[in-house]
DNA sequence: GTTGACATACCGTCCGGCCGGTATAGCTTT
DNA sequence: AAAGCTATACCGGCCGGACGGTATGTCAAC
């Protein structure tokens, strides 16, 4: 322990270091995530920083670990938010990307850029978790009892806003984004 | 000019340095792209891709603007090749995602990605060019007649299908690109 | 002999990782 | 209870390698 010192954010190094490294993509590009800059961030020497992830990769990896894990929780909680049915993952993941606040969004999408980003430019292999997650959502949305193709088609129109606002190709206004929720919305009530 | 020395493989060195970039990126990921490792692949000496291309950046800078090019043209055709009416820019998205072999629409995706990943992480200003062809895409595809954001539901969930594809989340098999497809096409028809 | 199209050699920088040290807390032995 | 011992949680400096870029040389073609 040993943790004080008058003036410490509460939180332990650990964490302190995920944070850093995070917001330091975030604000400044993968290229300027470096050991020394996150350790410098975090308020750790890069020494401290070696101490708690062995390596750049062991840093990466915990990041991808985390996001994982938060994903795959906030999807659940969306899943459970809704009555059952068909449809229920498709329309899980229709409010979880476009009935939240503009803000909610673009903030959830920029933390799992940053994090996604970073892992992948350093080895694709690393993203292997949240594959895993992946996988587990795109079953359950092709298992939910919408006529095939559906739920993919609303999935992948999710993940098409993901890829667009990371790469600044394009973002929906308030109208658009209630449009497309409402044109994709058509897909999930059963084949007329 | 001067292209000709009796044994240069038949095209242009700088062409040939565009491609082997292009293909390192492709087959060892966008850490491994440096100039030298280009100016081996494209068989040249580090010097020789100096003169052509006067800094990373500006060899990068010229193979977004190859990439740039051909998405515009390539799409322009998938449009022209379609009867006008409501929905015809959507319908071009649609196959030129969709209807297309699956080999053909990876090489495309594979392509692409390789050039904006090197490009986005050296600069993100660098996807400039891109971005100004896919703001040209998007508004075809929100003015062609359709009810509000059913072409953009289209287009974003083609661009969901490149973003699975280039980091390796999923990728439909030849029924799920069918069944997406039939699903999508229920987005193009008048609103019932 | 000048210019275009390279080749060779080299430099400065930056980054990841390793190492030796150190202060503190807790346990143990006497 | 005092004295050792060990583990934890760091610090700060260093090294080797790689990479971008420059500077200079070369050599055929016109």
């Amino acid at each position: 322990m040993a943790r004080d010192h008058a003036s410490t954010p509460a939180t332990d190094a650990r964490t302190r270091i995920l944070d850093a490294a995070e917001a330091i993509v975030r604000a400044r590009g993968v290229p300027n995530l470096t050991l020394e800059a996150a350790a410098r961030e975090a308020g750790v020497s890069k020494g401290g920083l070696l101490y708690h992830f062995s390596s750049k990769e062991a840093l990466l990896s915990a990041l991808l670990g985390r996001l994982a894990e938060f994903v795959s929780q906030d999807f659940t909680e969306a899943l459970e938010r809704l009555p059952p049915g068909p449809g229920r993952a498709a329309r899980a993941m229709l409010a979880w990307g476009l009935e939240v606040s503009e803000a909610e969004a673009n903030e959830r999408c920029d933390r799992a850029a940053a994090v996604f980003l970073a892992a992948f430019h350093h080895d694709p292999a690393l993203l292997d978790p949240i594959r895993a997650v992946v996988a587990r959502l795109r079953e359950a949305v092709a298992t939910d009892g919408l006529a095939p193709g559906h739920g993919m088609a609303v999935m992948a129109a999710m993940d098409g806003l993901f890829m667009a606002r990371i790469f600044g190709m394009y973002e929906l206004g308030p109208d658009e984004r209630r449009d497309m929720h409402a044109a994709l919305s058509r897909l999930l009530d059963p084949v007329p």
